[in-house]
RNA sequence: GGAGGAGUGGCAGAGCGGUUGAAUGCACCGGUCUUGAAAACCGGCAUACGUGAGAGCGUAUCGGGGGUUCGAAUCCCUCCUCCUCCGCCA
């Protein structure tokens, strides 16, 4: 969420932000905020000098027992129960005005990135680096990976119909081998950039989910297991995040760098068509991520080089690919600067999406309290970043699409050592 | 799942109703000494919010929440976590 000190330093900044969000009202919504923050100060400095009171009567009580004093006692007690009166009030107060203002912020979005364009949707997203060669020519009668899916028998839809429900593909034989390939290699991919290798709990409890913004708003995207109330997990970014919740570190081990594979649930109801089709879109699926925990001067630095470490993950799988920059009303709630690459399927003729790398800035580490010392001992929240290093499903999709041949789906060299296979027929 | 024990500062560990935000030791930081280091000695060393130009002051926090009391780290309730024993089990 966002700091109530930026929004009162830098008010029209925020609005402006805001704004290129298409965010309704920004200004009245700043303002509620603002004043309520003015209340809450006002109630606490009431509280307090109501407590310093109790506290100083409290001793003075003590001090008059030692001395067998019972009757001035009974005279500072009574006090003391009215200004516990009038203090519970105040608290009472206090605590609403903490709560609404939480309300707001929660639903606040980021400040977008000053760099970030306006706009309402994926329409106005910047493409920031195009593919600029031709696209590979695929022979007649190319298909559709879910077409591809039946004809080499990858993965299967109807039997995970029959196990669990639908969005929960069943990969078989080459297919099962190539996801674990593929896990495999990017982990070794990414922990040869730096990143530590990471494997979480898949569950998380509700702390945690809020810490990253997961609830209270998203609630219904995420599997819930209300009998012990656990969340299963939508991405590794929130347990891999939560890693650091509460934590103060030391400016010199800044960036922090942490990647992990899980497998990752949503709920997402409420699409349909082409956007569903195949693997598209499900319900379950195995993701890499990386995860960054920056320095504020140095995280767009950090961005840049996920990017290009994502980038390089892409061209070793052969892929054609572009990256967009996207527009205030297409990022993330969370986000100040998202990048998305897209892959092009030749076979759909059209753009998908396979991966996702954005900068946090102290939206995620404010409700974390994530922070670290400057040289005065100030206290100083860190920036997070984070980026699918890369999504399983989107990717496999990608390489059915644009490795088919007449003989079969041609597996990327890089990943020969990883399949132990080159073509699947 | 059942029975018992325990959770205090970065760590270890006192305190078990009244100047205890918390002894002591270790770690860490600064200083003295030293050619340098170690040792020794001196000093500092939690977080958040409020307030103040600042020094500082106020408030809250001893696993979380609630309660008793004029006053709680200390007593009570509840939840969580850890340890020991029994049961079950990949």
């Amino acid at each position: 969420m966002l700091e109530i000190q930026k929004i009162r330093d830098n008010t029209a900044a925020c609005i402006e932000g805001l704004k290129k969000r298409n965010f309704p009202d920004p200004e009245d919504q700043l303002e509620k905020i603002l004043n309520l923050d003015d209340l809450r100060k006002q109630l606490q400095k009431e509280s307090d000098g109501l407590l310093a009171e109790i506290n100083s009567l409290s001793k003075q009580i003590g001090e008059l027992f030692k001395q067998k004093n019972i009757n001035e006692v009974d005279i500072l007690k009574a006090q003391v129960a009215e200004k516990k009166e009038a203090s519970k009030n105040l608290e009472d107060r206090h605590k609403e005005v903490l709560t609404a203002i939480d309300e707001l912020l929660y639903a606040t979005p980021n400040i977008p990135h000053t760099q970030v364009v306006a706009g309402k949707s994926a329409e106005d997203n910047e493409v920031y680096k195009d593919w600029d060669s031709p696209f590979p020519e695929l022979h007649a009668g190319a298909l559709p990976h879910w077409e591809l899916s039946d004809k080499y028998g990858i993965f299967d839809l109807k039997l995970g119909v029959k196990l669990t429900g639908a969005g929960f593909p069943v990969y078989k034989g080459r297919g099962a081998k190539l996801q674990r390939a593929l896990i495999n290699f990017f982990l070794d991919e990414n922990t040869k950039a730096g990143y530590e290798e990471i494997q979480p709990p898949i569950m998380v409890n509700e702390e945690s989910a809020r810490a990253t913004g997961q609830l209270p708003d998203k609630e219904a995207q995420m599997y819930h297991a209300t009998l012990d109330n656990l969340y299963l997990i939508p991405t590794a970014e929130v347990p891999v995040t939560n890693i650091y919740r509460d934590v103060i570190l030391k400016e010199t081990e800044f960036p922090i760098k942490l990647t992990a594979y899980t497998p990752c649930f949503r709920r997402e109801a409420g699409s349909y068509g082409a956007d569903v089709k195949g693997l598209n879109r499900v319900h379950q699926f195995d993701k890499v991520e990386i995860v960054q925990f920056a320095h504020p001067t140095k995280s767009y630095d950090h961005l840049h080089e996920m990017l290009a470490h994502v980038e390089g993950l892409l061209q070793k799988l052969e892929l054609p690919y572009r990256i967009l920059r996207l527009c205030g009303g297409d990022m993330g709630f969370t986000s100040a600067m998202t990048y998305d690459f897209e892959v092009f399927s030749v076979a759909q003729k059209r753009w998908l999406e396979v991966s996702s790398v954005s900068n946090f800035e102290t939206y995620q580490s404010n409700r974390l309290k994530l922070r670290y010392k400057d040289e005065n001992g100030k206290s100083i929240l860190a920036h997070t970043l984070n980026g699918s290093a890369l999504a399983l499903p989107r990717i496999l999709a990608s390489m059915m699409e644009c490795h088919q041949t007449e003989e079969g789906i041609r597996i990327p060299k890089a990943l020969h050592a990883y399949t132990g296979f080159e073509i699947i027929k």
